[in-house]
DNA sequence: GTCTATACGGAGATAGAC
DNA sequence: GTCTATCTCCGTATAGAC
């Protein structure tokens, strides 16, 4: 039987992305996992091996997709003009958000926020698993990038490619600084389309930026 | 004997920051921190209850005086002109920065990290005991923010801020997209006063975007 | 080949001896 | 104030049931 057919594992993928991305890695108790999946626990041993390599395996279904359909769109967006607009390489992350919002992701920000806790955990071993899946398909984003923005070094595009892209994934993942600082709610950033609306334009300009 | 004249809680609170802004809330382990501040793990349970109330007695030490510094020097640099101007309160943001980066942080980022690790986990209990302690701060420093982008309305204005700050505590914390997700190193994220560098006209240009 | 039952060491928490 | 003993829950490993 292939590892796509089995209801176990796809119980256990599914409920863990949840869990990983709401309560992240270490917050996330195999236990608790396994009991809302209806799973025993040595089950996810037997398929995945540990924790890790179920975390793995959780970033590998979500990320590659997302990242690629991202690409794709850049692509796209960048043949309709004779030059790459660095609006449209904007849109075409916040699109491909939206579209994982009415498709599947109802909760938004699961691939986002997964893709957040990469960033702050810092974990080495999902780093060098994870890199070498990307790195070509980040390379080609660069060099939409560099395109787009022809007038600056390369230096700089990396710079801002690099801010952009944070602030994007950290827009869309929902997280707040003035949530977790003040009291009253000062936006709704659990909302995708508010997000959508309101970060565009600061991060075109952003990047724009002389 | 007065809390901070305690050599056990001040040894406790150094190793406990210092863990807490590297590995975050859930993977920092009491008895590794007790272990390297050659204190016994019944001791912080004694001076502060427990794992939770550690983390908030960290926040609160740190974050309030960063805060504080900041909404000043926002103030003390909107004094120098007529008016309230954008790059003043972002210029503002990164001199505290850096300023703590020369004076006592040198691993650079340990209180952005501290926040930006808020952020992600919202944590219930946290956000409640933390958000009345500097509710006004913010709402302080969004004033000036209003008083700097007069042309926009005050949904956009949250916004803008929001994201900005989200922004800037991202940056300065370290935390690196393109690294967790390429394997080469594209950007030297660690790096202070390189982030200053690219951080500032992004930002600005963001918040006064058309 | 799949999965269950169970045991082990380490974590945070706490009561109570000193 | 300090520290030991102990409780419960965690991730993990493995033997064996089906």
């Amino acid at each position: 039987m292939s590892q796509a057919d089995s209801l176990t594992i796809e119980k256990i993928l599914k409920v863990a992305e949840e869990h990983f991305a709401v309560h992240g890695y270490y917050a996330t108790s195999m236990r608790q996992l396994t009991r809302e999946a209806d799973v025993n626990v040595a089950a996810v041993h037997y398929h995945f091996g540990n924790k890790e390599a179920l975390f793995l395996a959780v970033l590998k279904r979500r990320i590659a997709p997302f990242v690629l359909m991202v690409l794709d769109n850049m692509k796209q967006k960048a043949q309709l003009h004779a030059s790459v607009r660095p609006e449209d390489l904007v849109q075409a992350f916040v699109d491909v958000c939206l579209q994982y919002v009415r498709d599947f992701d109802r909760e938004a920000g699961l691939v986002t926020r997964l893709v957040t806790r990469l960033m702050v955990d810092e974990y080495k071993v999902f780093r060098e698993q994870l890199a070498q899946e990307y790195s070509d398909i980040i390379e080609s984003i660069l060099h939409l990038f560099e395109q787009a923005l022809p007038h600056l070094d390369k230096e700089t595009v990396r710079w801002r490619m690099h801010i952009a892209l944070s602030t994007l994934f950290n827009s869309f993942a929902g997280n707040d600084v003035l949530k977790a600082l003040a009291r009253r709610e000062w936006v709704n950033a659990k909302n995708p389309e508010q997000v959508a609306r309101y970060v565009v334009p600061f991060v075109v300009a952003g990047l724009v930026a002389p």
